[in-house]
DNA sequence: CGGCTGACTGCGA
DNA sequence: TTCGCAGCCAGCC
């Protein structure tokens, strides 16, 4: 368990949905990705899709939670603008061994389920 | 309370 | 296969 703040607040553990995207995304192997639905899913917010990137981009800073292992259901880096640069995502993703297939992760090769 | 905004998704065409 | 659209729901006014 870490001190766990953002927006200056301090959010219990057990019941916040951020905290508990972030638990999540902390689980993710090296060389593996998965996407915001299944992560929705996994924490009982299966239509909160949407609400797992707002939850990522709270901790964009923080290199104890590896958002670039974040991609959508295609592959797809829909979060890279979020990043400092906009190849900062893909280059993350590749020093890891992911694999592309054009703009898209090999998903078949690395999708992680937890 | 009510309205608006997304790092999304499933489904129909 | 790809595209558009309507749902979705936590946060933040």
């Amino acid at each position: 368990m870490f001190l766990y703040y953002y927006d200056n607040v301090r959010h219990e553990p057990m019941n916040d949905f951020f905290y508990r995207v972030h638990e999540v995304v902390m689980q993710i192997p090296v060389g593996k990705v998965t996407t915001y639905g299944t992560i929705a899913r996994h924490i009982g917010a299966g239509r909160s899709a949407r609400t797992v990137g707002f939850a990522l981009n709270a901790v964009a800073d923080d290199d104890r939670i590896p958002c670039h292992r974040v991609v959508n259901r295609n592959g797809e880096l829909s979060g890279k603008m979020h990043f400092a640069t906009p190849t900062r995502m893909r280059e993350l993703l590749e020093a890891e061994g992911i694999e592309f297939n054009g703009e898209r992760v090999k998903m078949e090769r690395h999708f992680w389920e937890p």
